[in-house]
DNA sequence: AAAGACACCTGTCCGC
DNA sequence: TGCGGACAGGTGTCTT
């Protein structure tokens, strides 16, 4: 489910009710998560959560005590409830905080992780080799085709790729190709600036977008209020293979990329 | 160094 | 109604 919009939406969602709060108790229900949760994920207990940051598709929590990193995986979502009020199913961390409130993170499939970091979170071993932040103005055409110069495989497989580009996964792939009009297979050194440009421009408004949306809900994505995000209906081509392509009305196509589905439109994009 | 396959999980949907 | 198989928003790890 989550790519940078939903984990933004996420965030956002989440801060004004952490923010300033003191964690009065973490409970694990389920530590089989990507990673076994760590128990010196403890050491946060009794400190305030001072700020709540994102990277990439993690989400990351500052304490005194060090700082919580989360990821959500394929099905993770988090929401705020009354601490009284009884867990759901696959509500496996319950983040207990001082005000009467907590924040739940569920996650049927297990993918996602919590982890611990005592300092600099950004040089955790998973966030260390990050690629910019697509929305910053580090990725920019020059930036990319530098990136992408002894790279020859698919386009898609490449803005995937988190080491080049954080936070653009499957669907916003798709939807950003698209509306560059790039084949999703072209082979990634052999585009031209200009065709960057476009790419690049395209990434950022698809992004940008989609968190003023509240993100992509396809099945059960919900924000931290327990609502769907609504760029689904924005969406021309994920997960629409057979329906007309809005820009010629030929069916969209799918193809399989690095074992992802793939939507594109065999005529708009070459 | 880059690319491709595989692994990790549960839930849902579709065809028979 | 039941069952098997395909598929799902991610990404680290291993092998070529």
């Amino acid at each position: 489910m989550p790519e940078l919009p939903e984990v933004e939406t996420t965030r956002r969602g989440i801060q004004p009710f952490v923010e300033g709060k003191r964690i009065e108790a973490l409970e694990v229900r389920e530590p089989r998560l990507r990673w076994p949760v760590e128990e010196r994920c403890r050491d946060v207990i009794d400190h305030s959560i001072e700020a709540v940051k994102r990277r990439g598709k993690y989400i990351i929590m500052h304490t005194a005590g060090g700082n919580l990193i989360w990821h959500l995986g394929m099905s993770g979502s988090m929401r705020i409830l009354p601490t009284v009020h009884a867990s759901a199913d696959h509500e496996h961390v319950c983040l207990q905080l001082d005000d009467g409130n907590s924040l739940r993170f569920r996650d049927p499939r297990r993918f996602g992780a919590l982890l611990y970091c005592e300092h600099d979170p950004l040089q955790h071993p998973l966030l260390a080799r990050l690629g910019p932040e697509p929305l910053s103005p580090g990725f920019n055409p020059d930036y990319l085709q530098a990136a992408l110069a002894t790279r020859s495989g698919p386009i898609k497989n490449q803005i995937m790729n988190s080491q080049l580009v954080v936070g653009v996964g499957n669907i916003y792939a798709c939807e950003s190709l698209y509306r560059s009009r790039i084949n999703p297979r072209t082979r990634a050194n052999r585009i031209s600036l200009e065709r960057l440009q476009r790419l690049t421009q395209a990434i950022k408004q698809t992004l940008q977008q989609a968190i003023e949306q509240g993100g992509t809900t396809l099945r059960d994505f919900t924000s931290a209020d327990g609502k769907p995000g609504y760029f689904r209906h924005a969406l021309q081509v994920y997960a629409r293979e057979g329906l007309p392509c809005p820009g010629c009305g030929r069916p969209v196509k799918r193809l399989v990329l690095g074992q992802r589905s793939t939507f594109y439109c065999s005529q708009c994009q070459r």
